[in-house]
DNA sequence: TTGTGCTGCTTTTTT
DNA sequence: AGCAGCACAA
């Protein structure tokens, strides 16, 4: 036998070595998936299957990345590299922009994340004069997105009954409209989002009969990973590819199916034996990561769903101890106790930072562990919230460089016209939409004819707008010769970028130019990992379609933050799931929809099966939301555990107290009495609640009678250029800040900074 | 045209 | 509680 199928046992060596036609894993958590999949691939190679001829469909760009890292240690690295491996989103990108021209597309069209894409159905919604309020941009677009996942587009959606009904319901019957104005302006922009890169790959193989030959040809092998979270197109993508050749393994888990808020149908692997009928199954059950407590915990939750593939998850491992579930009176003792509980542990067991996560539902849970880590000491990572691309000062760039590329990136020129400040105001930019609207072309085309425009525009607008023209032109040419990393400083001298931010001072400001400045080492970095193609278009879609995972800084030994979704194929030696209470997890909005629980109940599954050694339950009897306590109660989802591997603490009165009344427990509550640093967790009043109280402190104590600077003083009658005549009513701050407060004759009271303001005495 | 204070919205989870 | 988008003042 091969050396590498020994590595595995029988039930793993079994799903590797079949190959003859299609096959489900069904791989319960912490049953070697990764590896069978990446063994399962080497095996494929070793048996003689060209690697480019093999797809490979993950998850995410991390999970691909480890395991080619993998890979390369089993077989030749060149093989690894010409294998068609990455996220669904990743692969048929590369594919759309090989084949744009079959579906009008211009091979350099522009990735848009979320934000984007809603900023234009925001405009949309205006633009069509409808009401912003019965047209929430966030339930619009997810409507949207859900058609498109489920390969509506928009001629279909507005005749379709069903659909129509629903948005009637709603009382939303314009849906239809936006969605199709929406979609005809990201293809004039050549802007494709998320789901768009799903959908064309549909509409591309549907039109193509050729096209989709050649891919059906080409892959003769198909892999697929996380099958239980793809969507509808997904799903039919793969369905078509692999029909040909009918060599396709799915590998999935039923219970670990989380993605259903974004169109992922578990259906699609519980349909699996439909789809293939001569399909081989495959289970692997053994549990090679957690604690028979923990396996057995699991189980005993997921077995409240119903619809599920019949399977039992075992273990090996050692029994190891209960799971602690604790009880706190708010959510910062909740966060106390995890930081002191970490700091125990980690000396008792000598455990790095690495080994612990804390998982919760939502990310707004992460403020309170942020809070108590930094004044403890404990260092940690955040995954998730805002990432580094999201950022505005980072977006600005990437705009600059997406219109580089793609001249008819509207988003882009709106989001740089003016930025940084040349004069060009939101009056010329949206003459320009609106005659790029009614000639239906692209704003740039505008720009590039703008002396046409020299009746609804002064010579000094078209003159900005001219010189703006040249810069981009500019920065194209150099685009075009030279690397990344030139591109990029170039664009920062020649745009102004950077002597504008280097002069802003303020703490925001210096953090927005040290963002920048770990950007431009971003880039750098990457250039120098790229063999060949060092080119900014590569360049921008690996960072339109990063992940958090991607952004792991795996060297530093941090304790990690993140919501449970992002805690997917992860695991730790500790695992703390917090805030497990009834309208946080599972949320308010799921509580009455049985099909929402058992999602909750499977993500909750996910959370425990993430740990190794210990577990941690918590949950708060109040909890900060919405700047509000608001009560809540144990989430029912603790109470379907078996109480045989719960250890149930009693609520503290004293926060000092850790471990004490659980024997199990109670060997980290011993050692580690000395190296706790009591200070640091006495709760000192956040400086953020002053700044609210501030506010009227400041009333309070800086009014005065008379102002020294001007001779004004309360109660005097003034004249005002604009106002006219008013009673100074109070003066406040020093200057230049003195402000006076103003009793116009004809305006009322009106706040005013003296130092503009230009107030004579009258009388 | 540009800068600032206020209102109102957010909270599910993310490629 | 925090932030983004919008309305006013210079």
């Amino acid at each position: 036998m091969q050396k590498y199928l020994e590595e595995l046992n029988e039930n793993q060596r079994n799903a590797v070595k079949y190959i003859d036609g299609p096959s489900l894993i069904i791989a319960g958590a912490g049953s070697g998936k990764t590896r069978v999949l990446t063994y399962k691939i080497v095996h494929l190679i070793k048996q003689g299957i060209e690697p480019w001829s093999i797809l490979a469909l993950t998850f995410t760009n991390k999970a691909a990345r480890e395991m080619k890292e993998r890979m390369v240690t089993l077989t030749d690295e060149a093989a690894v590299n010409s294998l068609w491996m990455g996220t669904f989103h990743s692969i048929f990108a590369r594919i759309l922009r090989i084949e744009s021209a079959a579906i009008g597309f211009p091979s350099t069209f522009t990735i848009s994340d979320t934000d984007d894409s809603k900023k234009l159905v925001t405009e949309i919604i205006k633009e069509l004069k409808l009401d912003p309020n019965q047209y929430p941009v966030g339930d619009v677009y997810k409507r949207i997105s859900m058609a498109k996942n489920n390969l509506v587009i928009p001629s279909v959606y507005e005749t379709d009954i069903e659909i129509q009904k629903q948005d009637l319901a709603a009382k939303r019957p314009d849906i239809a409209r936006i969605y199709n104005l929406y979609f005809v302006r990201c293809k004039r922009s050549a802007v494709m989002d998320f789901d768009d890169l799903l959908l064309y790959t549909n509409i591309l193989f549907r039109d193509n009969a050729e096209i989709l030959k050649k891919y059906q040809d080409k892959f003769r092998f198909v892999l697929v990973d996380e099958y239980q979270d793809t969507n509808y197109s997904q799903y039919l993508i793969i369905k078509k590819l692999s029909s040909v050749h009918h060599k396709i393994c799915v590998v999935g888990d039923d219970s670990q199916s989380i993605y259903s808020f974004r169109g992922a149908k578990i259906e699609n692997i519980l349909n699996f034996k439909n789809d293939f009928k001569d399909y081989e199954l495959f289970k692997l059950e053994q549990n090679y990561r957690s604690t028979k407590h923990i396996v057995n915990a699991a189980n005993s939750l997921i077995e409240k769903n119903r619809n599920r593939i019949p399977k039992v998850v075992f273990t090996e491992n050692e029994e190891g101890e209960k799971i602690l579930v604790k009880e706190f009176e708010d959510d910062k003792l909740e966060a106390l106790y995890v930081a002191k509980a970490i700091k125990k542990i980690s000396t008792a067991e000598n455990f790095k930072f690495n080994d612990f996560a804390i998982l919760y539902r939502t990310n707004v849970q992460s403020r309170a562990f942020e809070d108590t880590f930094r004044r403890n000491g404990i260092p940690y990572k955040i995954f998730g919230s805002i990432s580094f691309y999201q950022r505005a000062e980072i977006k600005d760039i990437v705009a600059y460089l997406r219109l580089l590329i793609n001249k008819n990136d509207d988003l882009a020129i709106k989001r740089i016209i003016n930025y940084p400040k040349r004069g060009i105001g939101t009056t010329t930019v949206d003459k320009i939409e609106e005659v790029a609207n009614s000639n239906n072309v692209c704003m740039w085309d505008v720009i590039c004819q703008i002396e046409k425009l020299n009746k609804i525009l002064n010579t000094r607008a078209i003159l900005l707008i001219k010189q703006f023209q040249k810069l981009i032109n500019d920065l194209t040419l150099k685009s075009k010769e030279s690397d990344a990393v030139e591109l990029v400083n170039t664009l920062l001298e020649k745009t102004d970028i950077k002597a504008t931010m280097s002069e802003d001072k303020s703490p925001e400001g210096v953090n927005k130019y040290d963002n920048v400045q770990e950007f431009v080492n971003y880039v750098q970095e990457w250039s120098s990992r790229q063999e060949e193609n060092a080119n900014i278009e590569n360049f921008l879609e690996e960072i339109a379609l990063a992940t958090d995972q991607d952004n792991d800084k795996k060297d530093t030994d941090r304790v990690s933050l993140m919501t449970i979704h992002a805690a997917k194929g992860l695991e730790f030696k500790v695992v703390f799931a917090v805030g497990v209470e009834e309208g946080t997890f599972p949320g308010f909005r799921s509580v009455n929809i049985p099909a929402e629980i058992e999602e909750e109940r499977r993500l909750f599954y996910v959370a425990i099966t993430r740990s190794e050694k210990y577990l941690f339950i918590t949950h708060a009897k109040r909890r900060m939301k919405w700047g509000q306590y608001q009560q809540a109660s144990k989430s029912r989802f603790i109470k379907e555990i078996d109480n045989r591997y719960l250890f149930n603490e009693t609520i503290e009165e004293n926060s000092e107290q850790i471990f004490d009344n659980n024997k199990e427990y109670s060997k980290f509550a011993l050692k580690s009495q000395s190296s706790f640093p009591k200070e640091p967790l006495i709760d000192v009043s956040k400086p953020k609640k002053l700044k609210s109280i501030d506010k009227f402190l400041k009333i309070d104590k800086k009014v005065k009678q008379t102002d020294e600077q001007t001779g004004l003083s309360i109660g005097m009658i003034v004249n005002h250029v604009k106002f006219g005549k008013g009673k100074i009513i109070q003066l406040e701050g020093d200057y230049p800040d003195t402000k006076a407060i103003v009793d116009f004759e004809k305006e009322g009271q009106k706040n005013l900074l003296l130092k503009f303001a230009k107030l004579t005495v009258i009388d």
